[in-house]
RNA sequence: GCCCGAGUGGCGGAAUAGGCAGACGCAACGGACUUAAAAUCCGUUGUCCGCAAGGACAUGUGGGUUCGAUUCCCACCUCGGGCACCA
């Protein structure tokens, strides 16, 4: 459909970007490292599945502009990239086609580098790690070995997600709308043995440090603290009658501790069992918990499922009214948060409020509104807000806010409750059942128990012959030489873990080993890693705010601990790229919807890939995919290729006139008028592209200098045309185009004579004085309304402009005979005259 | 339900610190070139009134602050995202 060859007006980008690939190849090694400050830029490495489509493009192509912008401003840049390779979708494709992971995988490999390399993307490829290669999950396994000595991984029972179409348990990460993340199974649960890390020890340092991430967007932190969900409140103890044992529970509003009418524990917490043991309530009380164990997560988080409770026969003692309570069970109280017990306020709370409805519970108010009155007996709905204490004994007339400070205070000193937090954030479960991830590198013997593989014995080996159909066992579990193995201690016969890692550890520390790729005295030297760390600009989906950003800032804070790293922090800058989307989803394989940048880069070339990708909108908004900006990038290039081709032309024609030598020669008005555009176009697509990550806007200054030097070309012939003022608009433009577009910006370099390639230049510079124009336009407004504009020097005062103002006739005509009240003005914008 | 974010021409979007709304591109229309078409080059293009000069209206809706609001504040509507019985 498109000219193959450069005949006419479009340029042959086939022939130009093979060159230029050819060239640039040989040249790869030569490339020496600048002497500035260093520069860590890093965009998320991505799970090789099949071919990439253009999300990983906008990606790539948004750090290679930056990495090309940052080496020419001098810097020092480390750009990696790398593989996140082990995980189910390789394991999948196995069971259905019979390939196994380990080929599926490198094939996969290969594509991505092969697109990656057409569209021009430079990387540190001496850098590249692969998460499933033994030299690299070593040392994932040696992670893990250290978090297990400091206690960081730990082995326990506790209902877990499961998912039961890939077969494995997931983290609580990995559950969208109490559906699998990966398949959208519903997800049930399970009582397991399994490993966890220990990330709820660092849930207030992942909090407070993120005062150090200044440069995340916001939204992403505050994923992160909803998350994390933090909540200020108390822990009380409250006696059981007929036992002289209290069991504690947790609240945030302890200022309504007088109006508690009942109290309920979790179907799976400890007590409940015990309360009722050879009592009336057992049988009932059992057959209750197994109920709710079978309703799947989905169906218990939703907060329209009904409230259903037992009470259970036995009471508490309020600790503050010494009040007898009832105790009952009921399945809106989760075992996961708090103490799996509560304190239930019907007055204050929806949900009890709705509880004590239902089973017809005594409601009581002891808060009521601070210019209000509240009819207890007709209450429709909880009263959640702040308020005047009433009922509640010697604290009632006290303010809310000050009655939970007093009554905290009360509970420390008669001990028997304290001041506490919360988190809704859980310890994050790592154990799969898959075959396709990192061994656990632990071993159990019937004599020593848990025992963890010695260092030295690393890596645990993934054997590479193994059915690996998923049964809910690990593939492990069948393979006899695997499992079965001898105590690291006694010697003696002992079975190897057979779950494999979550590949979200593998990609919680890659941006450390990518500093030093093939170091082996351990997961990363601290000398390299203290040097390049933190990423100085890290780029990536907004789809992994919690996922991949939380568990690697809590991996840096567990070195940091360690000694291992000297920084806090992993990613100092954030940026969060939006989303393709084509017909109303996200652009992805399962989605079947994607667009491949193959036929792109085939038919208009990888420098009309990247340019539009750029110049679609701002780069961390979401996209819908259009083909029409394909068109525009390709025409806006071949725009560019004729201009430099004409401008070449004309240059040679000049020199070999004399007008080149008589450099008196007086500079045209036109002339002025483009190298003023050529050095705010500097100035502008710098602090664009640099400061802002404004692609799009960088481009369209681009477009207009291309716009203007076309208009040049128009209205100053080709005699008459200035060889510095054309030759300097020409190479500016080519220069500032290299970042986005290298391949035609290289060729075109070398068509203006230059030898040395483009993208090894420093970063051009502007001079303020000329980018400055002498003339400015000034708007004349009456009340805030524009009337007229008029033209004056730059540097004209207010005084004058105003003087210039009051004259306009055009302006006048909507104020005469008004008085004029007051006169502002703005330097160099307007003049407000206000009747 | 709670917490974020966004709403600007036919479309993608611009306006960087409260100061010319619509840069740049797409689409559409007109002209030049051409036997013709494509490509290219040059124009026009927010809406309404007007022959025109010119004017009125206009950044989701309604209010407010200000000489002046796409920009700040309040309320509401719509869309997108996150969390969702978290005590």
């Amino acid at each position: 459909m498109l000219g193959v060859t450069a005949v006419g007006n479009r340029y042959d980008h086939r022939q130009i970007e093979e060159k230029w690939h050819r060239i640039w190849e040989g040249r790869e090694e030569k490339r020496r490292r600048a002497k500035g400050r260093k520069y860590y830029l890093l965009e998320m490495f991505p799970y090789p599945s099949g071919e990439p489509h253009m999300g990983h493009v906008k990606n790539y192509v948004i750090g290679d502009v930056l990495n090309r912008v940052r080496r020419r401003q001098g810097y020092d840049v480390l750009h990696p990239m790398g593989w996140d390779a082990f995980g189910l979708p390789a394991e999948n494709a196995a069971i259905q086609t019979g390939t196994h992971p380990k080929i599926w995988i490198d094939n996969n490999i290969k594509s991505f580098k092969r697109a990656i390399k057409a569209l021009g993307i430079q990387y540190d490829w001496d850098h590249e790690v692969t998460t499933c290669d033994p030299d690299y999950y070593r040392w994932t396994q040696w992670i893990f070995l250290k978090f297990y000595e400091n206690g960081l991984a730990v082995r326990k029972r506790a209902p877990v997600n499961w998912c039961p179409s890939c077969n494995t348990v997931l983290a609580n990460e990995q559950i969208v709308g109490g559906r699998c993340e990966r398949c959208s199974t519903e997800v049930t649960q399970k009582e397991l043995v399994q490993w966890f890390f220990k990330i709820t020890d660092y849930a207030q340092r992942l909090l407070d440090d993120m005062e150090l991430l200044r440069g995340w967007p916001e939204r992403v932190l505050i994923m992160q603290q909803n998350w994390i969900g933090r909540s200020e409140g108390a822990t009380v103890e409250f006696p059981l009658v007929g036992s002289d044992r209290t069991t504690p529970i947790f609240t945030t509003r302890p200022d309504t501790l007088y109006g508690v009418t009942f109290f309920i524990l979790s179907p799976e917490h400890p007590l409940v069992e015990e309360l009722v043991k050879g009592t009336e309530y057992e049988d009932e009380v059992r057959k209750f918990q197994e109920q709710v164990r079978k309703e799947s997560l989905v169906d218990r988080g939703a907060p329209e499922v009904e409230k259903k409770g037992l009470f259970l026969g036995r009471y508490v003692v309020n600790p503050l009214n010494e009040e007898k309570v009832p105790v009952w069970v009921a399945n809106y109280v989760l075992m996961e948060y708090g103490t799996g017990a509560i304190m239930a306020v019907p007055a204050h709370d929806e949900r009890d409020f709705e509880f004590a409805r239902k089973y017809d519970l005594p409601i009581r108010v002891v808060i009521k509104p601070r210019d209000g009155e509240i009819d207890e007996h007709n209450l429709r709905e909880a009263y959640l807000g702040e308020g005047v204490m009433v009922n509640s004994g010697p604290f009632s007339g006290l303010d809310s806010q000050e009655g939970k400070k007093k009554i905290v205070r009360y509970l420390e000193k008669e001990g028997i409750g304290k001041f506490d937090v919360s988190y809704r954030l859980r310890d994050w479960l790592i154990s799969r059942q898959r075959y396709w991830g990192a061994p656990i590198p632990i071993v159990y013997c019937e004599r020593c128990g848990i025992v963890p593989v010695p260092y030295d014995d690393l890596p645990v080996l993934l054997p590479m012959d193994v059915d690996f159909k998923p049964t809910g066992q690990s593939p492990l579990t069948s393979c006899q030489e695997f499992v079965e193995t001898s105590c690291p201690r006694c010697r003696g016969l002992a079975k190897r873990e057979t779950d494999t890692m979550d590949t979200f550890v593998c990609s919680s520390w890659y941006y450390l080993r990518f500093c030093s790729p093939h170091y082996i005295e351990g997961p990363f030297p601290k000398e390299d890693v203290d040097y390049w760390m933190p990423v100085d600009q890290y780029i990536g989906g907004v789809e992994h705010a919690i996922l991949h950003l939380m568990y690697s800032r809590f991996f840096t804070k567990v070195f940091y601990d360690l000694g291992m790293v000297k920084f806090k922090e992993p990613f100092a800058n954030l940026f969060t790229q939006g989303m393709i989307y084509k017909d109303g989803a996200k652009m992805s394989k399962s989605k079947g919807n994607i667009v491949s940048p193959d036929r792109i880069v085939e038919d208009y070339g990888a420098d009309t890939a990247r340019l539009m990708i750029l110049f679609a909108g701002p780069p961390e908004l979401d996209m819908e995919w259009s083909d029409r900006g394909v068109e525009g990038a390709y025409r806006f290039l071949n725009r560019v290729w004729r201009l430099v081709r004409d401008s070449v032309r004309s240059l040679q024609l000049l020199s070999s006139s004399e007008r080149e030598i008589s450099s008196e020669r007086e500079i045209s008005q036109e002339d002025v008028k483009l190298r003023r555009k050529t050095h705010q176009t500097i100035k502008k697509f710098t602090q664009d592209v640099s400061e802002r990550f404004s692609f799009n806007t960088a481009i369209s200054a681009l477009m207009e200098l291309v716009n203007d030097m076309y208009k040049y070309n128009e209205l100053v012939s080709q005699e008459e045309q200035n060889p510095q003022v054309l030759r300097e608009a020409t190479e500016i433009l080519v220069q500032l185009l290299a970042p986005i577009a290298p391949h035609l910006s290289e060729e075109l370099w070398e068509q203006l004579g230059h030898k040395e390639s483009v993208h090894d230049l420093p970063w051009p510079s502007y001079d303020e004085e000329i980018a400055r124009s002498e003339e400015i336009t000034v708007v004349i407004q009456i009340n805030g309304k524009l009337r007229d504009r008029i033209t004056v020097p730059v540097d004209i005062s207010e005084e004058e402009m105003k003087k210039i103002a009051l004259s306009s006739q055009k302006a006048a005509k909507f104020y005469e005979g008004k008085e004029i009240k007051k006169v502002i003005t703005v330097p160099g914008k307007l003049v407000n005259i206000v009747v």
